[in-house]
DNA sequence: ATGCTAGTTGACCGTTCGGTAAAATGCAAG
DNA sequence: CTTGCATTTTACCGAACGGTCAACTAGCAT
């Protein structure tokens, strides 16, 4: 179980950079099990079948970010706008050591891979939803509670979290797009004049 | 040279909904011939490579949307700020119409191409980026305008005018993820809340 | 010791991929 | 009538694709 469990995650670990900094259709499985040293053999053994192996990947990058920068940003000590501060200077960051290290920016591989497939595969489509999802959740509840604290004027906080998920999506978009991690820098801070007023 | 433009065209007619309502690496060449009518050899002749078609197509959706709901959006006898109703309200109304008769919703192709082949190929990213920083300007311009006339506060026209593609290219991203083209008609109108102050 | 099972191996499946080359066709100008 | 050029046809290339299969190995419980 303990060897077995290790060839899984070997799989994963060689996929995760390579769907991120490609695409999925780009990375075969084939490449994935040279990098891991697995026969393919053993790679059906784990995963029925590519899709849900991009599953697996998709779930360990939420974990990661779920408990890594994501913890961090939405910590309850802060000021819940200081939060929304935080996460943008997180994507920023990650996203410029990532062009660091990698040469590029790869951006947000929920993005990447929703933008890709999503009108191809309706599970995949469903997954990363629900990834969008959780994300809302988060500006959400962090939008109310400024709003009780009186910090921002109140505002419907659910369409506003979802604008301001989509803002975030869009300027890493376009700074995949210039290749560039400064644009998230210079645009990132403007989402916190995204408002949708509350219906009348 | 009149067939012959017309074989050309009816390869990058096969190609464009192809290749918008799925994506670059999943739409082969073989399967836009067959349903050109055009064999491979004859491909070949007019264009080099899949990238070169590709490029076609960008263009040719560029031109279409630049002759077609974004010169009616940014017409100069409409009061400026009223230029942005009117473009999210193509947008919303063109991923409808294509989601009713398709099924799905497409987003759009720039966002969706970008994504997938910029950290794999620069000149198509490099493509990319002319139609978005083209799309910057238009936004840029009527801004200006709003300001000159007084309709909104002075601002930093350029970084907002990114801030606001960037948000479109978002909400697109997140109506996609739900299939949705409503996403766009809720979110939408939330643009002309984005905000960058001019440098101090 | 035996049998079961999880894991592994390596060969193999048919299909498709982007791209090539040479021969054939059509057409227009000299 | 012929030359030349653009276009088209057809057959083909090697490589890669996602996925399958039967045989084999190792460890553990009965």
């Amino acid at each position: 179980m303990n060897i077995a469990t290790d060839t899984r995650s070997r799989i994963i670990a060689a996929a995760k950079p390579r769907f991120h900094s490609r695409s999925y259709a780009n990375v075969g499985i084939q490449e994935i099990c040279e990098s891991a040293g697995v026969q393919k053999g053993s790679f059906y053994h784990f995963f029925p079948s590519k899709r849900d192996l991009v599953m697996a990947v998709i779930d360990e990058f939420a974990d990661e970010w779920a408990n890594g920068f994501v913890a961090e940003a939405f910590d309850p000590a802060l000021p819940p706008m200081e939060r929304i501060d935080y996460l943008i200077d997180a994507a920023y960051f990650w996203q410029k050591s990532i062009k660091q290290v990698h040469g590029r920016m790869l951006g947000c591989i929920f993005g990447n891979l929703t933008l890709e497939v999503s009108t191809q595969d309706d599970i995949l489509r469903a997954k990363l939803l629900a990834i969008f999802s959780r994300a809302k959740t988060r500006f959400k509840d962090t939008l109310e509670e400024a709003v009780a604290a009186g910090t921002i004027p109140p505002l419907d906080a659910d369409l506003t979290a979802e604008a301001m998920l989509a803002y975030l999506e869009g300027v890493i978009l376009l700074a995949k797009s210039q290749n560039d991690p400064e644009v998230v820098y210079r645009l990132g801070p403007a989402i916190k004049t995204l408002r949708v007023e509350t219906a009348a």
